[in-house]
DNA sequence: GTATTCAGATACAGGATTGTATCTGAATAA
DNA sequence: TTATTCAGATACAATCCTGTATCTGAATAC
């Protein structure tokens, strides 16, 4: 069957996208040509002057859709979890969705990160996923101090703004340092600082 | 006085490095030509590729030279922070000689961490920085915990990557959302830590 | 003081990238 | 069916970047 005219449109600028994803975690967004993305999408580099006004305009639509795609995984992925499932359990899951290409999925995202440092007028459309995943983390921290039958010790905000950075931090020191960081890694952490947040509340109410 | 020719051609690489750093923050490593690299040190193309075979071998100086210079920094400021000197207090000093250019100072860490992402062969360069850091910050840990009467709740290198991850991480986290962490955040963080760390220690042993 | 060496400048050729302008064939409308 | 519109391809001019080859003047060696 053939396609319609938008249907088709839409079709070019979704390629074009996830072949722009590509090359930006392979050379960068700089590195990437429009030629480049164009070819690998399939297409001429006409098709991409047709879609997108240029290389800044189609980074737009790429965080506008990622922000809107993860949203959704977050949204998701904190659904099916019940009550019952650990914190721990959320960012497994979390991190195994990413495991194959994590390298990839890095570079992408400090791409994306040193883009909006030089463009600070599109910092606001990285920030909405930080602050999706920081309110997940942050229900999540508070039910598992609550299954330890502890208060949070300190501003729930900050314990999940803790445990944000550390995912990023950790998946860095893991890049540099692969003998010091393994897939526990985070975990152990995560565990640890919730464990000794129990214990500092527990502490402190003596 | 004239320079010797040594002499010269020292500072003359010291220049382009120079102006190479600020470039490769300003505009990535990719988009900083070595044509703007050269003009900004005051030199010509030809200059630059007097000195160095090309991009990739002034990337490789560039960290080996940085490496070495944060070494420095760390052994001379643990070297004047008695044993009574406060963890927080090293990092205080540590953020504030970075405060003024932060976001040119991450700018640089970002595009150096996608270069060695890259090419794998120089991760060891950048890895070797990371280890210095984190031996500084465990030894600091173990003063604080000592300090608090606590011993390690984990392995000390555990509880000193957490932290140096999580700068990495709020550093990441302070440019896309700034009302959400503000100078006093790390330090917040890391005192919340040490507390809980000694806290978990106190409880294990009742 | 003269010859030599070398740091850095200048000149040039080849290639890559960009943005636009124009062309073609298929989808829509009449 | 025929006319029109539009997605995408092709062609082109302008710019930028790279790497090398050659030139010049100052520093060293003799």
């Amino acid at each position: 069957m053939r396609l319609s005219r938008e249907q088709s449109r839409e079709e070019t600028r979704r390629k074009l996208l996830a072949s722009a994803s590509e090359l930006f975690a392979e050379r960068g967004v700089n590195g990437a040509s429009i030629e480049q993305i164009a070819e690998r999408a399939g297409y001429s580099r006409g098709a991409f002057y047709g879609n997108f006004d240029g290389k800044h305009e189609l980074v737009v639509e790429l965080l506008t859709r990622r922000t809107e795609r993860e949203r959704e995984e977050i949204i998701e992925l904190c659904g099916q979890a019940t009550s019952s499932a650990h914190l721990t359990d959320l960012l497994r899951a979390w991190h195994r969705d990413r495991a194959e290409h994590r390298e990839g999925w890095l570079a992408l995202r400090l791409e994306l990160l040193l883009y909006a440092l030089r463009n600070p007028e599109i910092r606001p459309l990285l920030a909405e996923r930080e602050l999706l995943a920081r309110e997940a983390i942050t229900d999540g921290v508070r039910r598992e101090l609550a299954r330890r039958e502890a208060r949070p010790p300190a501003d729930p905000n900050l314990l999940s703004m803790i445990i944000h950075a550390l995912e990023d931090g950790l998946l860095v020191q893991g890049l540099l340092t692969p003998d010091d960081v393994g897939d526990h890694t985070t975990l152990d952490a995560v565990t640890l600082l919730l464990d000794s947040w129990a214990a500092l509340d527990t502490l402190g109410r003596t």
